[in-house]
DNA sequence: CATTTATAAATTTTT
DNA sequence: TTTATAAATG
């Protein structure tokens, strides 16, 4: 209760970053030091000193590490407006910033905001206008072009040079790709629909708007900024932009831990922290309180390979007898068979499901062991899987909500077109032009962007004076008309000051538009009653709402994952086993951690061997993973792959343990060599295995 | 022009 | 598994 207190049980490093006071402070926290906490309790040390919640800026990298945070910082302060903390990721900011600033940037209030598939999406549609793909060789994906868009930008480096160095198999498609770039900027423009890259180029612009620049930045007295080792370049200088006159801005990073230059993030943001700001206090936190020593032995065996020397050195504040285990598996499904194993067994010694965790480098490389688990009715929460927002029935039901929300939205109204028989992409394009769907005419070369003749929105105008469609599409033209017309408040002048809130919640245009989608949704997908869960599952969603534009916006800036929060939620109070990628491994802890696939080609993975730099980062990534075990880590070694990705066959190659564990790093382990029929030896175990094997002989021969 | 069917190919990590 | 194109049919 009493601020001396908590105070009190930080260590002089964390005691010093915690109670620092103005100007910028770097604090260099190596894994389980504590930077959670440190961050938490400098909410709350600044709260008490009487600065205003809403004048701090909490930046973090997923939404969930803010609210960890405020709750942890609610706890120790008696203050209990800390929900006013504005906390979120860069992107999430931005957005609300823009919300509030969104003419300074030259952006209409509306806009909606648009994931990386949506900008494929368009991205995709432009390519086909084009003609591209049409060529004897192959264009590259939907995907890859709107990947190699995002690094472009955020990296600020020219096309040639990002795709030579990190998509080089589409060098030839160079001058395509600048085209189609080119195209894309202003096809958003005309829809008013603003991509994750714009949300962070747009806060960056704000900030350098005169006058109104300082008065974003001066709006927060105090920018604390998590994770900053994977920002970007923008991102640096947006905080460079937020701190103009004043300099508190706290960052917290750990060079070692950089994982995420994929997205463009640099490692040079957390090095030229103190030329950006001058006079910057450093803080190093070493002390580790997560990892026994022998975890952290192991650990900094492997970082010691490290091309770069890091500068910590961390030390454990936790002796053991136990070393981490080095499980060599014959193949896959034995490596399946053992994690369960191992799980079941620390969970009989009284250890819940929750403090375990197995963790992977790709999202399908636990495929297997989710099966297994189902099969052993293992319950499990996968993070960083495929996301509930991907689905194609949730995108066809949040697309009628966008139209709704914005109705110069074009890839949404093309979309939703296309749902109606009879409707393909060329009736769906004739309609979005007759609509008036472009705010501008986005193939015009010049600058001139003349706005389409007409004050009524396309939405007004697919009410008032329907364009003709196909006789196979006018019934179901007529009741899209219906179900549009019925949640935008039909009758009134439905502007976007009456298409929000006054009308039906968002829940009740969920369910009128569910009502229209029902049977096109059965005529489209096969198995409809498991994806009808998922429309539920929306609609539960929605009821929290009271905005139709929050709720859009937070499906795509914070969305659900898709066997995670939606599916256990009301099984909260049940135990689970957490399957997660490394990535979104990053900042949690468990007390159990098993490591699947430490072979060469899955980490490092054989995608990200093309150069040294991508190495030292799977190498990092290896580090972030099992400094993640607090008591017992577990890594598998799987010596046998089969080749079956996407049908069956006998074919296998053997593997090679990671590079990342030579023979030093070994030395840290206890191995174990797992023989085919070894780990049958339990009872409940042997049961199941030789049906297991049976099964695999009838396959396999 | 829309839809269905066939065939071939395919680069990990996330806001 | 999904995604992209071609060919065939309504």
């Amino acid at each position: 209760m009493a601020a001396a207190h908590w105070l009190s049980q930080l260590n002089p490093s964390q005691y010093e970053a915690v109670t620092y006071g103005d100007g910028p402070l770097l604090v260099v926290a190596g894994a389980g030091t504590g930077k959670t906490k440190t961050l938490a309790c400098r909410v709350a040390h600044l709260v008490e000193r009487g600065v205003r919640p809403d004048r701090i800026l909490l930046l973090t990298f997923t939404r969930r590490a803010a609210a960890e945070m405020l709750d942890r910082a609610a706890k120790l302060t008696t203050q209990s407006t800390l929900t006013k903390v504005w906390g979120g990721t860069f992107h999430a900011v931005a957005n609300r910033l823009l919300r509030l600033y969104a003419r300074a940037v030259g952006l209409t209030e509306g806009f909606t905001v648009i994931d990386e598939e949506d900008a494929a999406d368009i991205l995709n549609l432009i390519r086909t206008e084009l003609g591209f793909g049409k060529k004897d060789r192959r264009f590259p994906r939907k995907a890859t072009l709107a990947k190699i868009y995002s690094h472009t930008v955020n990296a600020e480096k020219p096309l040639s040079e990002v795709v030579e160095r990190h998509f080089p198999w589409c060098r030839g498609d160079l001058e395509a790709l600048g085209e189609i770039f080119g195209r894309y900027a202003r096809r958003k423009r005309a829809s008013n629909v603003v991509d994750y890259d714009d949300l962070l180029l747009l806060w960056r612009l704000l900030c350098t708007q005169p006058g109104v620049g300082e008065r974003v930045g001066e709006r927060f007295d105090h920018v604390l900024v998590d994770e900053y080792q994977d920002t970007n370049a923008i991102q640096a200088q947006i905080l460079v932009g937020m701190r103009q006159r004043c300099k508190n801005i706290m960052a917290v990073g750990d060079d070692a831990q950089s994982i995420y230059s994929f997205r463009a993030a640099t490692i040079r943001n957390i090095l030229d922290f103190p030329e950006r700001f001058l006079g910057t206090h450093v803080v190093t936190l070493e002390e580790n309180y997560r990892s026994t020593q022998p975890i952290l032995a192991a650990s900094n065996t492997v970082m010691s390979y490290a091309r770069e020397r890091y500068t910590k050195e961390l030390r454990s504040q936790r002796p053991s007898e136990q070393k981490p285990v080095l499980l060599t598996c014959v193949d896959e499904a034995q490596q399946s068979r053992l994690v369960c194993h191992h799980v079941l067994e620390h969970r009989e010694r009284g250890l819940q499901l929750m403090q375990q965790a197995v963790l992977f480098r790709a999202g399908h490389h636990s495929a297997q062991l989710e099966v297994e688990l189902a099969s052993r009715n293992i319950p499990f929460r996968k993070y960083g899987g495929l996301r509930f927002v991907e689905a194609a029935h949730i995108k066809d039901l949040v697309a009628f909500l966008r139209v709704l929300e914005n109705p110069h939205d074009e890839l949404s109204w093309f979309r939703v077109l296309q749902l109606l028989e009879g409707i393909g992409p060329a009736a769906a394009r004739r309609i979005i032009r007759q609509l008036g769907v472009h705010r501008m005419q986005p193939e015009g070369e010049g600058e001139a962007a003349d706005e389409v003749a007409g004050e009524a929105s396309p939405l007004q105008r697919l009410l008032r004076d329907p364009p003709k469609v196909p006789p196979a599409a006018a019934a179901g033209f007529a009741a899209l008309r219906q179900a549009l017309g019925d949640c935008a408040g039909l009758g009134r002048s439905e502007d976007t000051a009456a298409a929000r809130g006054t009308g039906m919640s968002v829940a009740a245009q969920l369910e009128r538009i569910r009502q229209f989608y029902q049977p096109v949704f059965e005529r489209l997908y096969e198995n409809a009653p498991a994806r009808l869960r998922d429309i539920e599952q929306l609609q539960a969603m929605a009821v929290r709402y009271r905005s139709r534009q929050r709720f859009i916006t937070d499906l795509t800036l914070d969305p659900p994952n898709s066997t995670a929060d939606l599916a256990a939620a009301p099984y909260l109070d049940e135990d689970y086993l957490i399957l997660s990628t490394i990535h979104s491994a990053k900042g949690m802890e468990w007390n159990v951690v098993h490591i699947i696939h430490a072979a060469d080609g899955m980490i490092p993975s054989d995608m990200a061997t093309g150069s040294d730099e991508q190495i030292e980062e799977e190498r990092r990534l290896f580090y972030v993973a099992m400094t993640r075990a607090k008591d017992m880590l577990y890594v598998y070694f799987p010596l046998r792959y089969y080749h079956h990705r996407f049908g069956l066959s006998d074919a296998h190659t053997y593997a090679q343990l990671t590079r990342f564990l030579p023979a030093d790093a070994r030395a840290c382990f206890e191995p174990r060599f797992e023989k085919s029929d070894a780990d049958a030896d339990q009872g409940e175990l042997t049961a199941r295995v030789s049906v297991d094997e049976f099964l695999d002989q009838l396959w396999k021969r």
